[in-house]
RNA sequence: CGCGGGAUGGAGCAGUUCGGUAGCUCGUCGGGCUCAUAACCCGAAGGUCGUAGGUUCAAAUCCUACUCCCGCAACCA
């Protein structure tokens, strides 16, 4: 059985994560559970990282220990997570003692290798912040944060060689066309950071103390970067002696999915660090765009922060995973209103499928008490059906495999539509007026219902906990991907799937709930 | 002239590789149907495809210039 190690970033625990943030993990959670059901040995980590000087602000600010703070973010992270029903099957936090230990191990192997050296830390210094800036940072060549002046000033720092594997770097972007997408992306990395000369970059810090010491010179804490992009090896049993059977078997993963803001981190020093510790590469990097709300960027600071937890609340976790996987297409920023998402519930999910399958088994019941064989009296309407059914499959891995999940949900809505469209065409309601068209009539229902079943096996892995809804409703566990000839529906029960929003009273509700 | 991406009916997108009647989903309007969640099915209106030139029998699609939006621009996770 073929592995498939995904991960996405760890979410920085500097607060409570929103809409935006919590995206990444549920697109994540839609590719894993669909390469589980292709029959995967699935792998599938996320977590938190949980070092660096704004978390020791914060902590400070609200007069704890950085170690409470993040103790309380990380819980929270997690618990909307689960909200989110993600199937992760590793949480892991850089405060892990084994993960710090690693990290310090790895740190000293770099160093022993001459990857890292000691060096001096140059750069302009405020001295009543005890911040140094680069010069594109300053304002006026002043300090941003006070207006001061700084000086010339420079500090004991470790730097790790980037500019040794430059060329390597370029090669091995060029070799691997699949290794950052979208593609624009990499054309960012290499005009901007390769091509100018990559500068080594400074891996230690010595101005705040919330970080992994340097186990060989205490002063230091390790650069967060350093610190989060291992997690992605040190969690499955990386070791830089003896690695474990784990880490064997899952390295290198197959799918490192991670906001578009952090692809150079992800494309640029962490391919370093690999060659570093003499690892191979992941074999992909997706750079996901955005979740935008009225088009602008969320954020707690622009007041405009929606969070899932809230949101599945209002309108459940199924939809609000049908949004964020849906509308976020695979390369432009997707844009998040309650506007939109109450459409896209009330005629994707109300309309379409959920509408769907209870007219459906309403009929069953009603017109033959909801047992249903195959009685293959063939209409001159099936054929169209029952192939569309039978090419989903095809469809739906081509476009996951190129991750395109949106559209992959497109494929399956299509065939819902083909079906609603069916019924129309063969006119149930009719054949039920004449004994003689009954097992014609029976026929109808048996292609709908198989269709419907097929499309909630592909449903599954987007909306995990509706298709199980359909499953049970259609009394049926039969999860193969293609048209079946011989299946029984018996005792199946009609409730609604998602039910219609009054979106002016909804709207309002909202109003109140957030004024 | 730092690099790159984008601009298509009210909204969101496809089409641009290899020029040839501008397509999809939603919304709006009209009709049909009644199994169903005012749902479903059919039809219609609505676009000089950012602007200005050029190439061509023919351009959303190729070329040139320009406008606007967005991303990236190294030690900030």
């Amino acid at each position: 059985m073929d592995k498939y190690y995904i991960s996405t970033a760890i979410a920085y625990t500097s607060g409570k994560p929103h809409i935006g943030n919590t995206y990444e993990v549920v697109l994540a959670d839609a590719i894993a559970r669909y390469k589980r059901q292709k029959g995967f040995d699935v792998y599938f980590q996320t977590g938190t990282d949980e070092h660096g000087e704004k978390i020791e602000l914060k902590a400070k600010e609200k007069g704890i220990t950085p170690k409470e703070f993040v103790d309380e973010v990380a819980s929270e992270i997690k618990r909307i997570w689960d909200i989110m029903n993600t199937s992760y099957d590793k949480f892991v936090r850089t405060t892990d003692p084994v993960h710090e230990r690693q990290v310090q191990k790895i740190f000293k192997k770099m160093y022993d290798k001459g990857d890292i050296y000691k060096g001096e830390y140059k750069g302009l210094y405020c001295t009543p912040c005890e911040s140094f800036w680069t010069e594109s940072q300053l304002i006026d060549g002043k300090c941003p944060d006070c207006g001061r002046s700084v000086k010339e000033a420079k500090e004991e720092a470790y730097f790790f060689k980037l500019s040794k594997y430059q060329k390597k770097l370029v090669e091995y972007y060029n070799a691997h066309p699949d290794f950052i997408k979208p593609e624009s992306r990499k054309n960012e990395m290499i005009n901007n950071f390769i091509k100018p000369g990559l500068q080594d970059l400074c891996v230690s810090r010595s101005s705040f103390t919330w970080g992994i010491p340097v186990d060989f010179n205490k002063k230091h804490v390790v650069y967060v970067w350093l610190d989060a992009l291992t997690n992605y090896i040190t969690n499955i049993g990386y070791d830089v002696n003896e690695s474990s059977d784990e880490f064997l078997k899952y390295w290198p993963a197959d799918l490192h999915l991670i906001g578009k803001d952090i692809i150079r981190f992800h494309t640029i020093y962490w391919p370093c660090f690999l060659w570093s510790l003499d690892l191979s590469l992941p074999k992909q990097v997706f750079g996901h765009p955005w979740l935008l709300t009225n088009n602008d960027k969320i954020g707690k600071s622009r007041g405009n922060a929606i969070y899932a937890d809230d949101l599945v609340d209002l309108f459940g976790v199924d939809a609000v995973r049908y949004y964020v996987l849906h509308e976020i297409p695979y390369a432009n920023d997707g844009n998040l209103t309650y506007d939109l998402l109450i459409e896209r519930i009330n005629s994707d999910l109300a309309n379409v499928l959920g509408n769907l399958v209870n007219r459906t088994i309403s009929m069953a019941n009603k017109y033959f008490k909801g047992n249903v064989t195959n009685k293959k009296v063939v209409t001159s309407f099936d054929e169209e059906l029952i192939k569309m059914v039978n090419d989903l499959s095809d469809k739906v891995d081509k476009k996951m495999d190129t991750l395109e999940v949106g559209l992959a949900i497109d494929e399956i809505f299509e065939v819902l539509r083909r079906c609603n469209k069916y019924i129309d065409e063969t006119m149930p309601w009719v054949l039920a007026k004449d004994e003689k068209s009954n097992e014609k009539l029976e026929t109808v229902l048996y292609n709908l219902l198989e269709s419907i079943r097929v499309c909630a096996t592909f449903l599954k892995p987007f909306l995990p906990s509706t298709a199980d809804e359909i499953f049970n409703q259609l009394n049926s566990d039969n999860k193969e991907e293609k048209f079946t000839v011989d299946s029984k529906y018996k005792n199946m029960n009609a409730k609604v799937l998602f039910a219609r929003i009054d979106k002016e009273k909804k709207l309002e509700e909202i109003e109140k709930i957030y004024n």
